[in-house]
DNA sequence: AAAGCGGGGTT
DNA sequence: AACCCAGCTTT
């Protein structure tokens, strides 16, 4: 019989002694929130000085709300996925304007609001406000998936019994749910790693079916998009050329940052239709 | 369910 | 060169 009950236990045990002490586990709810935005599909080690300018710079949700959002594309940087910075944004109005400039506490005021989806809104709610409530993220999900399914990495997308399985953790983790999110997060990034598992220093290696199992190699995962000359390169190079020229460029320095001039005008196209530039005659914005 | 969206560090 | 990273939105 699976005691989840000790897992809980013991992985909150493993926390208190090697958790990170990260500055956004001991900060306001907006700080938590501008980190979950930064931290998704990014590693933390990028994300810590950029959101130490960013919350300097923009304390409350009503100071960035008060600025223009190409304020916050410029300021977002090389940090990948741009439309994050539009969308925190976007929240941080919302925020001003619907919640009195408070970071709302309820999962579906949360969810309401642009670029917060399942995870983030959980994420919010638990960090921040000390809810009970899972927070399924990519570490999370590569952990519970181990320690009861015996496969190496979770499925292509969440399925309702992971859900259910991860209810189960926060159902017996009672009034230290928060903790136990946070307690199992840091351990997929620090113990349960996805490349190469440290299963010799690992508290819950007793109870662990794919170690059980003899760990068995995941299924070969399908080849994404080849990064090189792709229209993310491309699109990427573009903002890039336009974000480091404050005032402007001219459109056709812009196009001839990138070596295919359809590939150029269609992604320049499409940046535009995303919010992410502004095209006046003949010059570039952001 | 699958595709599109960034960028850089690690292996 | 492939893999990975505190995902979200749209189709």
């Amino acid at each position: 019989m699976r005691d989840r009950a000790e897992i809980v236990q013991q992985l909150i045990a493993w926390f208190g002694v090697h958790a990170r002490d990260l500055p956004w586990r001991h900060n306001d709810p907006w700080a938590v929130m501008v980190s979950e935005f930064m931290l998704q599909q990014t590693p933390v080690s990028r994300v810590l000085p950029l959101w130490q300018a960013w919350l300097e710079r923009w304390p409350t949700p009503a100071a960035l709300a008060a600025e223009q959002s190409s304020e916050a594309v410029r300021a977002w940087g090389r940090l990948g996925y741009p439309r994050r910075a539009l969308r925190l944004h976007a929240s941080a109005t919302a925020i001003t304007e619907r919640h009195g400039g408070q970071v709302p506490d309820r999962l579906e005021e949360l969810l309401a609001l642009p670029g917060v989806g399942d995870y983030t809104a959980a994420a919010i709610a638990s960090f921040a406000f000390g809810a009970a409530v899972p927070v399924l993220d990519t570490n999370v999900r590569r952990v519970l998936t181990r320690l009861e399914v015996a496969e190496a990495v979770p499925a292509a997308s969440l399925t309702k019994a992971e859900r259910a399985r991860a209810q189960l953790y926060t159902d017996a983790a009672g009034q230290l749910a928060p903790r136990w999110a946070a307690a199992v997060m840091e351990f997929g990034a620090l113990v349960c790693l996805a490349r190469r598992p440290r299963c010799a220093s690992c508290p819950v290696a007793h109870a662990c079916a794919w170690r059980a199992a003899g760990h068995p190699l995941p299924a070969a995962a399908a080849r994404p998009q080849s990064w090189h000359g792709s229209d993310r390169q491309c699109r990427g190079a573009l903002l890039d050329v336009v974000r480091r020229s404050p005032g402007g460029v001219p459109t056709q320095v812009v196009l001839d940052s990138w070596h295919l001039r359809a590939q150029a005008e269609a992604c320049l196209a499409a940046l535009e239709a995303d919010g992410l530039v502004h095209r006046t005659a003949d010059t570039v914005t952001l």
